[in-house]
RNA sequence: GGGCGUAUAGCUCAGUUGGUUAGAGCGCUGCCCUUACAAGGCAGAUGUCGGGGGUUCGAGUCCCUCUACGCCCA
């Protein structure tokens, strides 16, 4: 039966088993499979347009090993694998790529082509081309990105079905983002608002709460002086002296605010003062989330300097002062009330000229009180963006996850609970996000390679638009393009002027779309594709820690408005890769590794071996030396199994007379097998590895060298059988635990006697020791008596620096009498492998060995 | 400032409801070409379990506190 080579190899394994299983369809999903047969996975889209990383195959491994665990164990698992394509990531690297940026004015070119394709020369000024263009250049990177994101994935040897593949920005997907979006729209869930929204300048869109992060940068505190009025509106004489970071906007001041609780400011409370520089008059008021311990205690309230700003504008029912455009700078035309002479020092200018002119005027006029003092404070960036966010008021598209309404966000925490979380500790990421929201989710992006929103505005008489009631297209016209496609009722030319309507121009946030991965991935509301209820709601989402906020909990809103349900009964989180020094691997710190060059290097099974050998959950450090381990690994499992296999096929003829030696080992087995079948199924990958290895290696030092003479007949072939049918029962076994673990290595070894593919046999169950009675189950401890002998002689030969295959003359095994049972069941097998030529026993206190070369 | 986590051998990590003398692999040292494996095997040395305090007959494990590091949030 066997077919071993005579020289195992792990060289080219890879490649011979993918090739393989890919054509035998081993992975293709079982579409006539029930709910309950099915284990599925959300599996996380990765970002095309960046690096490849070890993060990728740390994250994906652990995902994999789940998938190759629940397969054997009888299930037929839905594993997707998609491509997040859409988004800034990819525009900029469009940018960077063909030298070209879009600019939604330009008119369409239909012979393009970019000026460079790759690397464009550093002086090279980039060109202005029209947004098809732009989006047909996308999809020319997005489809080499692709590609060369499939084949690490495919020499990773994840087990999905690539039959299933979608991309983020393909026709389903931007068909059922913009139908949930719809549904959305009509349940109430979506919502547009014209209101104040944080506007990254150089990238010209508008940013959500949860792509915004706060970098410490270098500030100063500037005193003003505010002058009081009485109750006529006369100047006092007296001052209010308050501190602010950011003097540039003084002209766009509708306020003071000081806590209600600070005595200093009470007797203000209601009076009006006059703004330096603009004579502006604004009110004194109070207001909790003033901090009396921050500069003076009072503070300036602007058209919108901070999201503290935004608060007080909502709460205390302020008027609107605006003075920053989108284009970062200072508007030309003063607002109402404003000192137009001074205000037009600043029109036009940047933030950051303007904070200098209007300090030259303070200091001029005399209202700059005291020395400047540099600070450094918190200032909120977008994660990918280089200059400050502003503030300003726009129209935008939401969709509700419990910012402003509490009964959803209680509804929205209680999801998070319905799911088993791994490690559970990372649930309180996810709750402390939906309790610190303070406003609902942004939706619409000014930008360019997206999903479309899907809705057109009608247009008055004078050509105004009208918001309040958007047309929406059919479901069963979606997907749709407002920009060119053109609603019902409604012809071609009748857009842009009175009496028309308009298109929207803004895209979804990549999150809207990736938020709908279950639907994406398993095919929700698509004709024909007889999957979603097979599938939904899905077993498990695996994904990094770092964007529960993000991923996680966008899918949990989506799940929760369209099917009331979590999307997920199991969410699995996995940690960080470190490198040596404990720093997160980041292209930033350029300490990445590629993994193509490990793969080559020390083979895929040896990789994984490292990312399995990962906690769940827990930040790892990237190890060469346990990737080196894992190649001995599967190598030894190589060798171990040529042995086993090399003793031929199990004689029928001859029914053995079983050794408890062999019981022993076999119930070990079993409980290796016990503990690691439910390590798996709570997703502890890593404590699996771990028991199946340690048995592993403690079979291949300590029980094949024990039975090695018995199995080689040195004691009759009856005894032979036995050994053989115990070593051959126990590969098997080994050979199915290490499968999710080593894929290539043990399909290698498991085609040397088998039919068919280790990886859709079944997992191997407790039941080996079966039937050998109280004396193999409970006392296997035995063995490591008999083991213990065996490691003394080794020792004794080792001390004495002489050969292991060197005669023992005598050995006089003493201890008590519970243990000289156990090695005397053990004898036959201690005398083949100790060569030990006479063997005695002595009863006393504690086992000792005297061995005699 | 708030939340969560981590700290055990030179390195990477186990250590389950508290229970004998705290383990594994790598690395290091020595020996052995042994009929599965020299990219191998056998053996050996290596610890203030981050510090301090407490509970307990008993603490790496539970509680408090401090320190360092990491991540998330403000």
């Amino acid at each position: 039966m066997a077919n071993v080579p005579d020289k195992p190899t792990l060289d080219g394994i890879e490649n011979r088993w993918a090739a393989q299983w890919e054509s035998d369809g081993i992975y293709a999903f079982d579409r006539s499979a029930t709910r309950e047969q099915v284990f599925s996975i959300d599996t996380p889209p990765p970002t095309v347009s960046g690096s490849l990383h070890m993060g990728h195959v740390f994250s994906y491994t652990h995902t994999d090993l789940i998938a190759r665990f629940q397969r054997m164990s009888g299930k037929a698992v839905f594993y997707p694998m998609g491509w997040d394509d859409n988004g800034l990531p990819t525009e900029r690297r469009v940018q960077n790529y063909f030298g070209v940026r879009c600019d939604a004015g330009q008119a369409y070119q239909p012979d393009f082509q970019p000026p460079f394709r790759g690397e464009p020369p550093k002086d090279h000024q980039t060109i202005a081309i029209s947004r098809p263009n732009f989006i047909e250049l996308c999809d020319e990177l997005v489809a080499i990105d692709e590609q060369v994101f499939e084949d690490l994935y495919r020499r990773l040897g994840i087990s999905v079905d690539w039959s299933l593949l979608y991309a983020t920005i393909d026709e389903r997907s931007r068909r059922i983002s913009q139908r949930a979006f719809l549904r959305n729209l009509a349940r109430g869930e979506a919502y547009s608002q014209e209101a104040p929204t944080m506007w990254d300048v150089d990238f010209q869109t508008a940013v959500a709460q949860a792509e915004m992060e706060d970098r410490e940068r270098p500030g100063a505190y500037h005193k003003l002086a505010f002058h009081q009025l009485d109750a006529e509106g006369a100047p006092t004489g007296d001052d209010v002296v308050i501190d602010t970071t950011r003097p540039e906007l003084l002209a766009a001041c509708v306020a003071l605010v000081a806590h209600p609780d600070d005595e200093r400011y009470q007797p203000l409370f209601g009076s009006t003062v006059r703004t330096p520089l603009y004579g502006v008059d604004v009110p004194v008021m109070a207001h909790r989330l003033a901090q009396p311990d921050k500069g003076t205690g009072i503070a300036m309230i602007c058209t919108f300097g901070d999201t503290n700003d935004v608060t007080w504008w909502r709460e205390l029912n302020l008027p609107m002062r605006s003075i920053i455009g989108r284009n970062g700078r200072i508007l030309a035309d003063a607002p109402d009330g404003v000192n137009p002479e001074m205000y037009a020092a600043i029109a036009s200018q940047t933030v950051k000229a303007a904070q200098r002119t209007v300090v030259e005027q303070l200091t001029e006029s005399g209202e700059l009180i005291g020395e400047i003092r540099t600070i450094t404070h918190p200032v909120k960036f977008y994660e990918k963006g280089d200059r400050p966010l502003e503030i300003v008021t726009s129209r935008q598209w939401y969709i509700r996850n419990g910012g402003r309404d509490a009964d959803l966000r209680e509804a929205l925490v209680a999801r998070g609970s319905e799911m088993t979380w791994h490690p559970g500790h990372m649930r309180h990421r996810y709750e402390n996000w939906v309790e610190g929201l303070n406003g609902d989710w942004l939706v619409s992006r000014q930008r360019f390679f997206g999903v479309p929103i899907p809705v057109w505005y009608r247009l008055d008489d004078r050509g105004e638009i009208d918001y309040s009631s958007p047309i929406v297209p059919a479901e069963s016209d979606l997907p749709v393009d407002p920009s060119t496609d053109v609603p019902v009722g409604y012809t071609a030319d009748q857009r842009g002027i009175p009496g028309g309507f308009i298109g929207d121009p803004d895209i979804f946030d990549t999150w809207a779309t990736s938020s709908l991965t279950p639907q994406i991935a398993a095919c929700w509301e698509e004709p024909g594709a007889n999957l979603w209820d097979r599938v939904f709601p899905m077993d498990v989402r695996p994904q990094g820690h770092d964007i529960i906020r993000t991923w996680l909990f966008s899918t949990v809103v989506r799940s929760h408005h369209e099917f009331g349900q979590a999307p997920w009964t199991n969410a699995a989180l996995s940690g960080w890769i470190l490198d040596p020094d404990r720093k997160k691997m980041s292209k930033s710190k350029g300490n990445v590794v590629t993994p193509i060059a490990l793969f080559d290097q020390y083979g895929t099974d040896a990789v994984r071996y490292w990312a399995a050998s990962a906690r769940p959950g827990v930040d790892t450090a990237f190890s060469e030396e346990q990737m080196k381990v894992g190649r001995k690994f599967a190598n030894k499992l190589l060798n171990v199994t040529r042995f086993v296999l090399g003793f031929g096929d199990v004689d029928t003829s001859i029914t053995p007379t079983p050794s408890m030696v062999d019981t022993w080992m076999l119930a070990r087995l079993d409980a290796v097998v016990d503990e690691a079948t439910r390590a798996l199924a709570a997703f502890d990958y890593a404590r699996a590895l771990e028991r199946t290895e340690e048995f592993f290696w403690w079979f291949c030092d300590d029980y094949v060298e024990l039975v090695k003479g018995r199995a080689y007949e040195a004691v009759g072939p009856e005894a032979a059988q036995a050994a053989r049918r115990s070593l051959l029962t126990a590969l098997d076994v080994i050979q199915r635990l290490l499968a999710p673990f080593l894929p290539f290595a043990t399909e290698e070894a498991w085609s040397w006697w088998k039919s068919g593919s280790i990886h859709q046999t079944q997992w191997p169950t407790a039941t080996l020791a079966a039937g050998a009675g109280d004396a193999g189950l409970d006392n296997h401890a035995g063995l490591d008596h008999v083991c213990e002998v065996m490691a003394r002689v080794r020792r004794a030969k080792t001390e004495a620096q002489t050969s292991q295959k060197t005669p023992v003359t005598r050995l006089v095994v003493s201890g008590p009498a519970a243990i000289l049972e156990a090695v005397r069941i053990g004898q036959v097998d201690l005398t083949e492998a100790g060569t030990i030529e006479v063997f005695e026993y002595l009863e006393s206190d504690t086992l000792d060995c005297t061995v005699q070369l």
